[in-house]
DNA sequence: GGTCTTGTCGCAAACGTTTGCAGATTCGCC
DNA sequence: GGCGAATCTGCAAACGTTTGCGACAAGACC
């Protein structure tokens, strides 16, 4: 059984037909009689027959691939996303009969240069693309290109209309702002990053838009920018800020990373939290469980988003012309620790 | 610039050449004139042109793929592993032109079907394993088909010499042990699953051979086996061990996540870390670095081990009839505050 | 000047599949 | 029994690439 050679014209050979009435046998033609069909799809069971997929590939002009360029990255460690991510995109394609395809950026080249080889050569039917930016080179390209594709996070190029599921950070910004000033806290910071990924508009906007609608005179909210990955300088703003007599009483961190830095420096400072400041961030990764006092956060639903993703995708490679699917995930508060009634200073 | 549609045959008219020389002239063949090969690699070059892979494949019997079957866990959230596995395979691919392939095992279909697919299809020129167990089947059965593929971790069966990588366990393990008994401590505990993982028999191996080298008549092991996914059973398992009088003073886990499961008990028993109890772990996943006081670990370089995989594993489809490549990397001790020593009691 | 080498290049087959079209067989009907 | 229709099957081209082998010209050698 199972031998690997087994092709087409061995089992027409053996079969006493031509490749042409075995392909159409298997691939269910209806002018195909219903018992040649029968004998014929007895006969590659048992031979084991698997179609070839580079000649499927060469006569169709699909590859059967989807593909994701993996993100270059500072550091992994931190990094849940990816893994996340992965698993989410293959067990959605796995339904479809779809694979995922990676590709690294190889040292000396762009992640621009990587895509255009892999649309040039049709490695790949359709493409993920994560972690959007406000003006991502990337969805200009594609777009340009006619290739399709769907994002992981909106993007704010004017008359590009792709297919994108994201979260709604502005949502969940709203909802950690409502959470923090309805415990009366009035002094806030947010920590972000310099980098222009969309998600940081969603969720800075969100937040703005929400102190915006309170309408507290009294809140006040001033903005902490720290390089992505350097965690030197991180430390060291969060000691300047957590230094200052009038510091704010909750911090919004932009994810968790830059919340667990603000624990970590509110420990240095001889701050408790929740009881001298509240900090929340959004990932939900999973230190934001392990650090006491447990880190108040959001589940950004990363694995079933890159499943609704690859569905997304393979709907749009079959129909190329419809209307771009576009979805929100609202993002799941998670109440731990980390948050409580501002102190009453 | 960069039509997609750049093909050999469009190629070999514009230039007035046929499609062999073509094809030559650009894969360097000493055959072809000089000038006539910079005239072509000009025009491919301004043509844009990228060797379709799909036609690459089926004349070569190469898919200029490696592919990984994505492991079916429990969640994703504890585990880091993939994302840096993926990051680390795809950046040692990049450098020699291969790209992965990713698949997923679809509901009702066992892992070993899935990549008798790959091998029957030929979807992929080699495969990586990870996380072997000890009578590894898609082991037995890839070396029965003989099919080029590398392993993250060894196996334990017999007569299969195969290319694999591993992280030194058992060398680890001792040298926890050896950290610990030095600290004072003689009454040991072993978290550890029942899975037939075969990182899980080096790393008690090394433990054990290290009990029995240093030969110390004093020293006490216990082991506890807790199930693999099931967090409840594991906390509960972890509250009857510290619940006990002669409860051990150190507690090795054999991954981080079942070191960190002891810290928390040892929160809830009211226990001090690393006062009244000493913990180690294996993985250093990130909550290790936020857990107070910082879990004491060994750091197994995963993403290194993948790069280096994927050119074993490249070299082994170069040349299948060659010796199996090996590898052990010692993993490196990450001393953070949850061991010290042994409580005088 | 004929033959032989050397250096270039083209012809054509092959990889395994799908698919348009034509050929072959059977059947029903008058 | 002849005819057309219906049903089934085969021939051959095509996808884009690689590669063995033969063709051709130019120069070298005797």
């Amino acid at each position: 059984m199972a031998q690997s050679g087994a092709t087409l014209k061995r089992l027409a050979a053996e079969l006493r037909l031509s490749v042409a009435t075995v392909s159409r046998a298997l691939a269910g033609h209806p002018m195909i009689a219903e018992d040649t069909r029968a004998r014929v799809r007895r006969a590659a069971e048992a031979a084991g027959y698997v179609p070839n997929r580079a000649a499927k590939a060469l006569v169709s002009g699909r590859s059967g691939f989807v593909g994701l360029v993996l993100p270059i990255r500072g550091h992994g460690r931190e990094d849940p996303f990816l893994g996340d991510f992965v698993t989410g995109l293959g067990a959605g394609l796995a339904r479809h009969g779809t694979d995922l395809f990676l590709s690294a950026v190889p040292e000396g080249q762009s992640e621009l240069e990587v895509i255009r080889h892999i649309v040039d050569a049709r490695r790949a039917d359709g493409l993920v693309l994560a972690r959007t930016t406000e003006d991502d080179a990337r969805v200009a390209f594609l777009a340009g290109r006619r290739f399709p594709f769907v994002t992981h996070g909106r993007t704010f190029l004017p008359g590009i209309a792709h297919g994108w599921l994201d979260t709604d950070g502005a949502a969940a910004f709203g909802e950690a702002f409502a959470l923090l000033h309805g415990l009366g806290h009035r002094r806030f910071a947010l920590m972000t990053i310099a980098e222009p990924m969309t998600f940081r508009r969603h969720r800075e906007e969100g937040l703005a838009a929400a102190i915006a609608a309170c309408a507290d005179p009294e809140v006040r909210l001033e903005t902490v920018v720290t390089p992505r990955f350097d965690r030197a300088a991180r430390a060291a703003a969060v000691d300047r800020l957590l230094g200052r007599p009038d510091r704010p009483t909750a911090i919004i961190g932009l994810f968790d990373g830059l919340a667990l830095a603000v624990i970590e420096g509110a420990a240095r400072a001889g701050l408790a939290v929740p009881s001298d400041l509240s900090v929340t961030g959004f990932d939900d990764v999973s230190a934001a469980a392990h650090v006491p006092p447990g880190l108040t956060t959001f589940d950004a639903a990363v694995r079933e988003s890159a499943t609704a993703l690859a569905g997304m995708l393979v709907r749009a490679i079959a129909a190329p012309e419809g209307p771009p699917e576009t979805g929100l995930v609202t993002p799941r508060l998670i109440l731990r620790g980390s948050h409580g009634p501002a102190s009453g200073r």
